[in-house]
DNA sequence: CATGAATGAGCCTTCATTCAT
DNA sequence: TATGAATGAAGGCTCATTCAT
């Protein structure tokens, strides 16, 4: 029976931290998530947490650069890949919906930016995190436009924002009635007619 | 010198606290705002407040009320006019420049609906509201459909919603770098993409 | 039954806190007090105590400025009548007994001058208050070469310090078995022998 | 190459403990030092403190023991040897002047003793630390009244803790702009005074 | 109606101490 | 013996809300 490292031992807790702090976060906003219940839920007591981040903040930035970096390298991952038109857009609705499918990590995202508008030093970490993901999306526009042998539109740059925007506002319904039901659809159906229009 | 009526000097208070806590809402949340910052803002003392709402719920609600009916009211009575399609997307064009460009209000309007995320009891009644807005972009899309010539496509009834989104997003991009300088201009693109799509 | 003004409730709310933190301080130190005990001895919750100070730092300045100003008035009103060497003797022998006797007040000071020691902010507030007192020691001192027809001596500029100090040190002994019973004598006997020496 | 015993290599690891604490418990004083401070700043962690200390207040006792005996040794091999009253004079003057130039010895002394002011326990162990420097003191003053060929005073016995608490007094304002920058003058202008007095 | 003093729940954070490694 | 993860009590402070004036 082997006993985990010191090493292994943190990286579980902190996993769990992050994994309970997401969720936290994404229910009750940055203000309103309390550091008790985030130990709590994650099995431990206060001071765990302490013990492995400096401030509510310090999990916040931990949260999203874990995520991040798992959603980005994936994305990138898949780029690498020469794809053609379908497979392409089959990827990207699977994105979505796995995206609007777990809603915490929709709102946990919108609660970031939000932290990042109420707060100068925040902001300056969190736009590094969200110039990586806009990249991302370009990268995956500009592979859909080349694969689909269609020229980008003039406002090519401005659509990575655009469909971000799309995709955040969608996560700010799931959950409710008002949301779509199919909104994996409709964005496949907002990417389909940016195609086609061009 | 005609004194102020009892009703129209409470009207006038609470129009001045409605003001500051839209303002209050929109840049720290529902949670964050606090109540002491409202009224000083609006040139009151904490009783003022207690003196007309119940509670800090209550003023959400009545702002959420006030600016509803005030946006609606304009969009119902702009679609009684019959237009031409040029008129129509000119129009929209300029509501969303006006609503982007109030960045309080578009952030009031998220933290309205975070809040109802979080809170079964106002939920109800911010479906209310929201259902209201939803139905006046699908008369709004729809008249411009209808001008347009164009038939409605399959997904009309997602339409709205997805519009509503899209402006929800941009929303919260506004005030950020890395936010579109030209948010109106890029739903100016969304809608004319939809409409030549069908 | 003439009800309190607010003015004046704010007051002796003030003052019970002001009484209740003294006496808090000058047992467990400035860290050491904790602001739910003050203000439970005070008989208020903890809320009203923010209600009327800013910080702990904030009550601390300001029992310091009340009962300096009262102690120092007390000096100067005493100094503004020409009295002879035994009633100056005397005086001085009063204030030191009231000053070691309330074992409170002494202590106090000490913690005052302790929290200076460790924050620079304070330190530049609490240096005003201790030159108010060196400078009627000093004037004190004065009175009492002058009636006694002894020159002052080169040091004399040392030795309101110096008497401070002896006192400040005596404080610290108060309540000990290891202190000395008759301090004030003890005062008495350093005060004749600075003077017999000139 | 000798490895260290256990046990030196133990004695070594409580020294730098302890001269670390000294200077956190004067600095901040016992309730304000934290332990991971003085672990830390001794260059260990944690849970080297506890291996060695039971408690905080255990490595309090140890420092006051372990500085209180070395300080009084040395007293008593001088006062071993029979000096002329210059050379005792100098000699005080000299430990003076090391005592108050060592802030944090001065510093340290006073928390142990507020300490003991607060903790009946202690207050027991911290007594006899006490009264061995007392009668250090007292022992100093007998020779110097005794080299000066002086009678000693009637209030002799509570010379020293007149002594003392000047000294004591005079600690607290080193390193303030309020202090005397030359309190060991001072301290010999005040021996002086007393031994002409009688 | 409006004022502002007081309440008390709740929250972030620190820190002495324990204990498995 | 030393390490450092985890515990949990305690404390400063904020803030929605109540209520006497």
């Amino acid at each position: 029976m082997t006993r985990l490292s010191r090493e292994d031992s943190r990286s579980i807790t902190q996993e769990k931290l992050r994994t309970a702090a997401l969720q936290e976060f994404a229910r009750w906003g940055f203000g309103g998530a309390a550091i008790d219940k985030i130990t709590e839920s994650a099995g431990f007591s206060r001071g765990a947490f302490y013990a492995n981040y400096k401030s509510k903040e310090d999990i916040l930035i931990d949260v999203l650069k874990a995520y991040n970096s798992r959603e980005i390298q994936e994305w990138r991952q898949f780029l690498a890949m020469p794809e053609d038109l379908e497979t392409i857009l089959e990827y990207m609705r699977g994105s979505f919906a796995r995206y609007l499918g777990q809603a915490d990590w929709g709102m946990f995202v919108i609660e970031a930016q939000l932290h990042a508008k109420r707060n100068r030093d925040f902001a300056a970490k969190y736009r590094g995190y969200l110039n990586e993901v806009n990249e991302s999306v370009r990268l995956m526009l500009s592979a859909l436009y080349s694969r689909a042998g269609v020229a980008e539109p003039p406002n090519f740059g401005e659509l990575a924002v655009l469909l971000r925007a799309l995709v955040v506002g969608l996560s700010l319904d799931v959950g409710d009635d008002s949301g779509l039901s199919n909104a994996p659809d409709q964005l496949m159906y907002f990417l389909k007619t940016i195609l086609h229009q061009a």
